[in-house]
DNA sequence: GAAATTTGTATTGGACCTTTACGAACGCGT
DNA sequence: ACGCGTTCGTAAAGGTCCAATACAAATTTC
């Protein structure tokens, strides 16, 4: 159990931690008055004007105006400076590959969405390296701009090899080094994260999980992923895995007994995933179905087959919700993908109903994704603000001897 | 997404963190002197000093000997003096109800296991407030000078309430405001936890996971449970349900159909606990089995029915492990509890060779607990412990002025 | 247009920490 | 046994930072 000493400070530190603390409380309260800054950070008025003077003269904030009160004297307003840092996102998808470049406050600048050809890290790096440069020549600002870069890929990212396992989707990527060929896209530094991971953080922040401490985003599509928000934070596991519900023991039979290749993906994956749901319904007798949607669509007219199918897929789910909350105990799970945003009006009511009959627990709020294939980008967006913010910061005070 | 802005400081503030970041060291380090502590808290000499002084007189420090160097001056060494502070721990198990005190020092002064009877409210009571009395009076301490009493119950405590839920071999408990009535026992603050959680604090602190970051007790007994421990914290998850795997959606049929009774338990305890194990060894023909206890000893002699009986118990631990890995990814799972302790032999290997067939991701070490149990107790003692180091400390600096 | 109110700044004082310097204590070699 | 190098502890001086106080500036209300 390693235990996180408290850290001990000089006096030149409280002023780092002041501005620090000042510097969030702008950004948490938006366009923010002196004597609003120092009722949040219970600082006094001199110490906060000292602070802003500091900041302002690093180019971090910017006064915005006058907030006109009931009485008395006007007070200036403060706000971050946009163009004090920008964050560029990359989301690369199985078909599309989508780039944002959003300023320190968080808006989106300019967006890109290319349906790219080739997966091979040599096309991928070169058609990433031009959109980039297109946006930001676009927002007319420099490569070196960029305060910090966020890839959001499928698989997990192994830092140490620099290898991306379990993303079948981009051949290549699985050797030693490949990730840190993204270097190359922005002389930014960088961060690579799971794609089902930044989603979650997408909805936790600008999504229905704003005000939930315990939060989880499913993601139902071709394959299967959660990621997991704690306290606001992107819980990884051990080795950068956790929330990998592909493998969840769940679903008919013995994956050893049955079918190795079923194993490997995982068994819920297997089951539940689009073409799981394919295969559902061809089991249950509809020899032509070809595809999750055309399944639910018939449903909605329906179809007895589809209908048994998209049952079939409730247990599937339902059953690994009762997983997830017996293990985790959340508040809200989203449910994203593919199956999850276009199924999602089948899938909820059904799963909600079926879900305390499995768990003799509070259950779980459930519902439905509203960024909807949007949520990975915005979720890049999030980190990647959170992330820069620091750095600026980090970078103005290195730069005061 | 609830985010914790960084905290603002004042002046007077800085001596607080010092001295708390000073107190934290001596705990961690043991008989420490000035120079290790400015080393190890980045602070200068003369800080360190004033900073053992005020501790001196608040009682919470004194010095031990002399620490003999090559060459040079001897150093002083500085502990935490262990009558500063005293932690009641408490486990109210099913069959026997243990306490232990505590000083400061984590070393224990005094225990008591107790075979007792009734486990109503009064009686229970009335048994521990005795025991309490006893226990001080041992020491020598008056009750008054118990810093934090920690009780470890079954079920879970919901603290808006004061009741204790799905906790049914404590009959009473679960009426509201009934947990409150534990404030009888001490004239001291109290915590009421979770046995399995505590038993996962104590194996983190003492047992197998004291250098592990993401690690898992699980409980397999009369019961099964599991607490989990991230980065030296508990997780409770959103209502002190998380770890709850009794309803890890795992083993034959669908217990809507089966049995609503069983459903009410969860299915994997239904399966995977010692009467689970007497249950299966009778459905594969040995009609008398009577305790898990049993099954086992008759594996070990090579019983063909005891040892397919195991072989089902592992079977169902594996996939209940796989669902675990799967959702937190850890790095270590100690197994505990009557049926993991006593059957860890037998049960340890074939988990192991089986858990990678279900995941194809790294599997956990999984290892038997040492501390078997004690897990409880010595969790009880760890969190109190952690806790009562605050309170000692936030005494000492309100009476600073 | 004056009073009331709120905002921003200048000044003073206090709390804290570090640096520097020096005396105290100890071991080792001669 | 004695000196020397080394380490430890503390004292004094200096610097940084923040709060409190006081006051000037700006704005609304009556």
């Amino acid at each position: 159990m390693p235990t996180d000493h408290q850290t001990a400070s000089t006096t030149s530190m409280l002023r780092v931690m002041n501005e620090r603390a000042v510097f969030g409380e702008i950004f948490r309260l938006g366009p923010v008055s002196r004597p609003e800054l120092a009722q949040a950070t219970g600082l006094s008025k001199p110490t906060i004007s000292v602070a802003l003077a500091n900041l302002g003269r690093a180019g971090l904030v910017r006064e915005v105006g006058l907030r006109a009160g009931p009485a008395g004297r006007s007070a200036l307003l403060y706000e971050v400076r946009p163009e004090a840092g920008w964050v560029l996102a990359v989301d690369i998808g199985r078909s599309f590959v989508r780039l944002v470049l959003a300023d320190l406050a968080g808006t989106i600048a300019a967006r890109v969405d290319d349906p790219s050809g080739s997966r091979n890290p040599a096309d991928l790096l070169a058609q990433l390296t031009g959109l980039a440069d297109d946006l930001t020549a676009r927002v007319g600002i420099g490569r070196a701009d960029v305060t910090l870069t966020v890839f959001g890929t499928p698989g997990i990212h192994d830092k140490d090899t620099g290898a991306l396992h379990l993303a079948p989707n981009l051949p290549g990527w699985s050797l030693p080094g490949a990730v840190d060929r993204l270097s190359a896209v922005s002389p930014s530094p960088y961060l690579v994260e799971n794609d089902t991971d930044l989603a979650a953080v997408g909805e936790a922040t600008y999504g229905l999980g704003r005000d939930v401490a315990h939060f989880a985003y499913v993601s139902i599509g071709t394959g299967t992923g959660m990621g997991i928000v704690i306290d606001g934070k992107l819980y990884r596991g051990a080795r950068g895995c956790a929330g990998e519900i592909s493998y969840l023991p769940i679903g008919e039979g013995d994956p050893l007994q049955d079918d190795p290749a079923a194993a490997r993906r995982g068994m819920f994956e297997t089951v539940a995933s689009a073409d799981g749901i394919v295969a559902a319904a061809r089991r249950l007798g509809w020899a032509g179905a070809t595809s999750a949607k055309e399944v639910f669509d018939a449903a909605r007219a329906g179809e007895p087959l589809a209908r048994r199918a998209v049952e079939v897929e409730v247990n599937h789910v339902a059953h690994a919700l009762a997983a997830v909350t017996a293990v985790l105990d959340l508040e809200l799970i989203v449910l994203g993908g593919g199956v999850g945003v276009q199924g999602g009006d089948l899938l909820l009511g059904p799963v909600q109903e079926r879900l305390p009959h499995l768990v003799a627990l509070a259950p779980p709020r459930i519902e439905v994704s509203t960024l909807g294939a949007d949520a990975v980008l915005m979720g890049a967006v999030a980190v990647g603000l959170t992330e820069a913010r620091d750095l600026v910061l980090a970078r103005t005070v290195a730069a005061t001897p």
